[in-house]
RNA sequence: GCUACUGUGGCUCAGUCGGUAGAGCAGCUGAUUCGUAAUCAGCAGGUCGCCGGUUCAAGUCCGGCCAGUAGCUCCA
């Protein structure tokens, strides 16, 4: 393999993937040579990376990791080539147990029948893999390789079975690429929204309520405005609002079939010795709105949107912040059309996605998932909504992934990934096709010719979880929220106490325009007030002093540093205003 | 839920070998009035996550529980 070809670049997914992939099997061997005794599981290449499954006597601790990066390195330094041979299966079998690696026995022997058997050796270091890897153990950059966590995995993923140690590990053919990406991963750490929400005053967490987030004033003025501008969006896009209750019997939720697929994560509760059930989804309370009264085709299609409550038993160990919670408010909406009606729907839906998605400077990547083989109802039917998904998106001129066979057990579906700023990509939005909430519901309409039919459903969620996207967009904003969703928009900073009136004056007059105001009325100097108000990254500062009351005028500084110079208060509410009222990023 | 680790004033953290808690920031009081990223002084604030055990003595050791962190599993 020689550098200067294309082929071996590490743009090139595949080459990376068999450069992480040949990291794994150095680390298995820098493994064996420090702990002979540790017994080898499985080692792959990842998206970012590789890892290594062992099982050791002892847990493997973060300080060991240096030790096995310097056996790592010295591995590659000794350039050991890489040769791949083929073995019959009993002999293959007899070849690990030998060297005493039941994991990988047990992976031979639940090989397929007619599976070629491959391993690759690198000096005195033999591993079962089907490769491909790359040709020597030098072609690898030693420094440039960093093994970046420790952690439990579960032979096979499986939780019945052996707890392994995973190490990870992150290598690249440079180690200024290396130091880039650790880089890119301690910016992420520094926007983590678990620590910017409490900094900010957005959210709280409590003992007494695991994943039960707590919105503090500053995060419901975010919240609030947030959900105005979707509420505004909505309308426009022709959807009505609803609203459902949180507690409904239980014999509802045999009737939409979710205690069937979801009891063990429902919270329940008995009321007048009736069995009852928190709701985990909007859909059944929605079901039954619709049933309220006989609907005409000439009503459809029915946009009903829900901003939902809804809570879920996650396991404890699967909470994270805002990120995954146990209750959050679902931006939900049902529309219930007629059959041909589908594909304009899928339309106007994904028009006004990508109009809010622009709107925080999101890009997404869309992901259509299709019939799962444990699915309801017949195969054209199937077959139809597939194509009308997939021709709803390609008329618009977009791009698609397919996920074959992930579709819900009641219709294929449309999956948004977001991109944020730091190119980490969340599942917020998605479009799904229902036929099986309208038969079991019995839902109806009149069509033209008098008769019953039985509608379409659409079943869509846009940010997906209010909290979780604000969690999304507090990391994709570093906190820095454009000036429209700031909780404060403008920090007045008086130099002197002097000024303090003046202050109170400018900051009412912003307060009847409707902008969020502060004060700082401290007794500090304003270099002190200016790096606070920075640090709670607040988009206007103005800076108001002796010469501002002099000439009526303000000093408005951006939190980016950004000295604006003087100014009339009117000057500047413009400037605030139409930074607002388009939403600026 | 599983594995490992962590849990000290509102926040960030220190606390050696067990001898009964310490700093900075925030807060309060006073002084200061200083025009673009930290003014000074003083005061107050903690039954060291909870329960139990070992010990003359536990923030420090042991056990259980709770919560958090990383990952696994899960996310219809």
């Amino acid at each position: 393999m020689s550098e200067e070809n294309n082929q071996y670049t590490f743009e090139n997914p595949e080459y990376r993937h068999t450069y992480w992939h040949t990291c794994s099997h150095v680390l298995a061997q820098a493994m064996k040579r420090l702990h002979p005794e540790v017994k080898l599981a499985i080692g792959p290449a990842i998206e970012n990376g590789f890892y290594y499954d062992f099982d050791t006597p002892e847990p493997f601790s973060e300080t060991q990791l240096a030790e096995l990066e310097a056996e790592m390195r010295k591995i590659c330094k000794e350039k050991l080539k890489l040769e791949r041979f083929e073995l019959p299966r009993a002999e293959a079998v007899k070849f690990m147990e030998e060297k005493g690696e039941p994991f990988k026995v047990e992976l031979i022997n639940d090989l397929p029948e007619d599976a070629v058997i491959s391993f690759y050796k690198q000096g005195e270091f033999t591993d079962l893999c089907a490769g491909p890897h790359l040709d020597s153990t030098g072609r690898i950059k030693g420094n440039a390789i960093k093994l970046t966590a420790c952690n439990a995995a579960y032979w096979r993923g499986d939780s019945s079975r052996e707890t392994l140690q995973r190490i990870y590990g992150i290598a690249f053919p440079k180690k200024e690429e290396l130091d880039e990406y650790l880089a890119k991963l301690e910016e992420a750490k520094r926007r983590d929204h678990r620590k910017l929400g409490k900094e900010l005053g957005l959210f709280m967490m409590a003992d007494e309520g695991p994943g039960f987030p707590f919105f503090l004033p500053k995060g419901m003025v975010l919240k609030n405005t947030l959900l105005d501008y979707w509420r505004q969006c909505h309308k426009r896009y022709g959807y009505v609002e609803i609203s459902t209750p949180i507690i409904l019997n239980q014999e509802l939720w045999h009737r939409s079939g979710h205690w069937d697929h979801y009891k063990d994560n429902m919270y329940t509760t008995v009321i007048d010795g009736e069995d009852y059930a928190v709701k985990p989804m909007n859909c059944p309370g929605g079901m039954l709105v619709y049933k309220s009264e006989p609907h005409s085709y000439r009503d459809l299609p029915l946009r009903m949107a829900e901003l939902g409550l809804v809570h879920r038993h996650e396991l404890s160990g699967a909470l994270h912040g805002l990120f995954r919670v146990r209750c959050f408010t679902q931006d939900d909406a049902h529309i219930f059309m007629t059959p041909d009606q589908m594909k304009d729907e899928i339309k106007n839906v994904v028009k006004l996605f990508d109009e809010i998605y622009s709107t925080f400077g999101l890009t997404y990547q869309i992901e259509l998932s299709t019939m799962p083989e444990d699915h309801m109802g017949d195969e054209s039917v199937w077959h139809f909504a597939e194509q009308t998904l997939q021709a709803a998106i390609t008329e618009m001129g977009k791009d698609f992934v397919i996920n074959e066979g992930d579709g819900a057990f009641y219709g294929p579906k449309l999956d948004f990934h977001l991109a944020d700023s730091l190119g980490r990509t969340w599942q917020c939005g998605t479009i799904q096709l229902d036929f099986q909430m309208p038969e079991r519901f019995e839902l109806e309409y009149t069509g033209e010719d008098g008769e019953k039919h039985r509608p379409v459903m659409i079943h869509r969620a846009l940010l997906g979880s209010i909290e979780r996207f604000i969690g999304v967009i507090t990391e994709h904003f570093a906190g820095a929220f454009p000036a429209w969703l700031a909780p404060v928009q403008v920090k007045v900073l008086p130099v002197t106490d002097r000024a303090a009136g003046y202050a109170d004056q400018v900051a009412e007059t912003l307060d009847g325009m409707g902008f969020r105001v502060e004060v700082d009325h401290r007794s500090e100097k304003i270099g002190k007030k200016i790096r606070e108000a920075t640090l709670e990254k607040i988009p206007y500062m103005l800076v108001v002093g002796d010469r501002d009351m002099e000439n009526g005028t303000v000093s408005p500084r951006r939190r980016s540093g950004e000295d604006l110079g003087g100014m009339t208060l009117d000057e500047f509410a413009v400037l605030l205003g139409e930074e607002v009222a388009t939403r600026a990023l």
